[in-house]
DNA sequence: ACCCCCGTTTTACACAGACTTAACAAAAAT
DNA sequence: ATTTTTGTTAAGTCTGTGTAAAACGGGGGT
């Protein structure tokens, strides 16, 4: 299911047309409220997000989605009629996994979503879980387990968390670290990475130990 | 290691600067010759492909790239002067990832770069690993093995370690392992590399014997 | 509009271990 | 034998990380 937020009924009712005749389904949403109520609902698969909105600036929307842990993960694909170089930055910053530039045809549009949707599902992986020790990770419904007990983790220390494991056991250095989860490099030093890596260390318990650190290099989570 | 085929001497160097500034390494090519002659030594984490070349056409470069398992996982970012979106579906169905059109801003490319590297790079995970004698050494996993036993190395050790096995038997001179680990020339001497070589030796037990001096000249590690 | 709460970032400092240095011994080269 | 280069040791310095606590800032509730 993809979820379009576009003000313009023209584009909307073109948008969709376009998808549901490339085998998808897709719905429409002219405001962010309406969007926001169906996305309680259910939540997509995608995400087009218009930039231009009567209520409530795109951005914001997706700020929004990036906000909470529920809906971070949802690919977003912004729509937008500036384009000027610095809007597309800030839109690429702020989460968006691709942006397209108004007007666009509609070939391109279906080549980006399928192109995104590749990326983000790979063919029948539907073991988006990680296992390692006692530590049971769900990226998709953002919960983790240590022992079978529920751990709540902030968003941050989650990302942190699925970088490591993404790893697969090799080391995440702490400039990838922080342009993967905070997506710029920080100018001078700053124990940001480390107070995130021990309250993970103390939020995850025993499980905790597994988060090794490598002096000088940055740290790597120990597949067992 | 990011690779730039672009015809024209003027973007390559613009392109060039900003990758490097930005953190990266970048090496451009002005023609599909050269770039294959590089991809034959080294594969690119990342490549950046113009579409209008003088010897072959840049989709032609892209499809050869797609068409050896050995590089078609290397992601693609296409660079063009058209903008038709005709041009835009082909390029994105052949199998790049990306595609930008000319004239690009240097903040998009590397907002684009950032964004393909963060999403491609947990893809492939290369699993490197260096087997000499009892000696297993893992870069990517800041491992080290001597007969099934781990071994615990420091920063600089392990730097001089792999640099070691990075010249394949060959012998790394003092200049060399100067510039490459500490990134600078002494002035005067100093027993440093030497006390570093002692440790590494010691701390590798048997293996450490696999370490040679070259005097005169400096260290080798015999690859057996 | 205000305040509070919580996630996040910054600041400051202690500490362990890594790194460098110096001094001397040993080995190789001349 | 003398010089040059490398090995070894131990001491001192320094860098990077852990940790606590305070500052910050946005969102939600009152």
């Amino acid at each position: 299911m993809i979820y379009l937020l576009e003000d313009d009924a023209g584009i909307r009712k073109l948008v969709l047309y376009t998808l549901n005749s490339g085998g998808m389904t897709a719905e429409g949403f002219p405001a962010p409220s309406l969007f926001y109520e169906a996305l309680a609902k259910e939540k997509p698969d995608l995400v087009l997000l218009d930039i231009m909105l009567p209520e409530e600036d795109g951005l914001s929307v997706l700020a929004h989605l990036k906000a909470s842990p529920e809906t971070a993960d949802i690919p977003v694909i912004i729509l937008t009629a500036k384009s000027s170089e610095f809007d597309k930055v800030i839109g690429l910053d702020s989460g968006a996994d691709d942006y397209m530039t108004k007007p666009f045809g509609m070939m391109e549009l279906l080549s980006r979503v399928r192109a995104l949707l590749r990326r983000t599902r790979p063919v029948g992986t539907t073991e988006d879980e990680f296992r390692v020790g006692s530590l049971v990770v769900s990226p998709s419904h953002h919960t983790v387990e240590v022992d079978g007990a529920a751990v709540t983790l902030s968003l941050k220390e989650f990302k942190l968390l699925c970088l490591l494991l993404e790893k697969n056991g090799a080391v995440a250095d702490r400039d990838e670290i922080l342009t993967s989860i905070w997506g710029y490099a920080f100018d001078g030093e700053s124990r940001t990475v480390d107070v995130h890596i021990r309250n993970l260390r103390q939020k995850l318990g025993t499980a905790g130990e597994l988060i090794e650190t490598v002096k000088g290099i940055g740290y790597k989570l120990e597949r067992k």
